[in-house]
DNA sequence: GCCTTAACGCAAAGAATTTGCGTTAAGGCC
DNA sequence: GGCCTTAACGCAAATTCTTTGCGTTAAGGC
């Protein structure tokens, strides 16, 4: 079935999850997130709040099932040529995003619902992609990286600081962390895994 | 039932802190948290909901809060004699609380409030702990890691395993984290930074 | 085109949150 | 020590949010 710009046209249910989710986006941008209720966001959508609760329980499983749908990567990494010009673009434009405001609310909704998914889907999203990135080093013919080793070293640190707002989060900062991948050693003229920031 | 022995002698605030404190604890550890209310948790203190309301504003900032205190270390970090040895002890035992049940979900209410500077203060608590181990380093003539180095290498993925929940956690995860950091390559028959966990 | 059923709208009931106002007690001052 | 000022609390009414029963709509199967 052909998919149309925004409402899905076969279904009163996708229907009312589009609106209801370009409901709270809107909302989210123009007023805060205290401001933020369930009857408001009906009255955008133009439902009825029973419809929201019998859908999604509550305020914060809809934020976080509208903020996993906004953390879902919308391209592929950018292929710049090599693995450490894929890998240095992709975790700076990762950082910043994560660093951002809206970064750190979706991230924050997303990390509320503990028994949901949520959180585990995203981490998903960032070893998808960062496994892309993989592959395309591997066709390469250069030597992979390891995903899971990666998150460890780049990842982790990032978004600890992210969350816990320690620290300074800079473009030089996500090059040291990536400067500790013993596979992305070879090349380049990196200093040793001694790294001082800033 | 609610047996005040703890009571803060000087203030009626104080008492009232300590007694909603102490609500949210016990009824944390009996009832499930979709079902903790702020009435239900003014009634086990004793008070009136609208005193929890105009001190703390509202359910999320209380838990907040109370989880700020819970993680707050009640003791300076164990001596084993060595800087390894701390550091182990230490990581592990850090590991194992961020990842039980209560220790999620206390991570979950101090990262809901952001403007608050609760995960700041969380941070705040891990880099002091961390810090007198290092000085503990230095006193004994060892060479001392960096702290923020030991928070990237080491704490950063492990909290971002905690929160996203992907991959093991197991003390030999902690151990191979901790083989990574530099200063700690010295005496012991560690791998390199090639680490492959379990 | 008809049938079944999941999902929605409406409205009333129930629960939580906010707010005005009187009261209590902590801390400063004499 | 007693008095005074004021921040914090208790109470209860008003408001807002959440839940629920029931009738209605429309999606998907035949």
């Amino acid at each position: 079935m052909a998919v149309k710009e925004r409402i899905r046209v076969g279904g009163r249910s996708a229907r009312i999850q589009a609106a209801v989710h370009d409901a709270v986006r809107e909302l989210s941008a123009e007023i805060d997130r205290a401001e933020l209720t369930v009857p408001l966001i009906a009255a955008r959508a133009g439902v009825t709040p029973s419809t929201i609760y019998r859908r999604w329980g509550d305020l914060s499983e809809l934020l976080g099932d509208v903020a996993v749908e906004r953390l879902r990567p919308v391209a592929e990494p950018l292929d710049t040529g090599s693995t450490a010009g894929d890998l240095e673009a992709w975790v700076v434009q990762y950082m910043e995003e994560m660093s951002s405001a809206v970064g750190r609310a979706m991230l924050r909704d997303v990390l509320i619902n503990i028994s949901e998914g949520n959180a585990c889907q995203c981490a998903n999203f960032t070893y998808e992609q960062l496994q892309m990135i993989a592959d395309r080093a591997a066709h390469r013919g250069e030597v992979p990286f390891d995903v899971d080793d990666l998150v460890d070293r780049v990842i982790g640190p990032i978004m600890y600081h992210v969350l816990f707002g320690h620290g300074e989060l800079t473009p030089d900062y996500c090059r040291m962390l990536l400067a500790r991948v013993p596979e992305l050693k070879g090349g380049a003229d990196v200093q040793s895994a001694r790294g001082e920031a800033s």
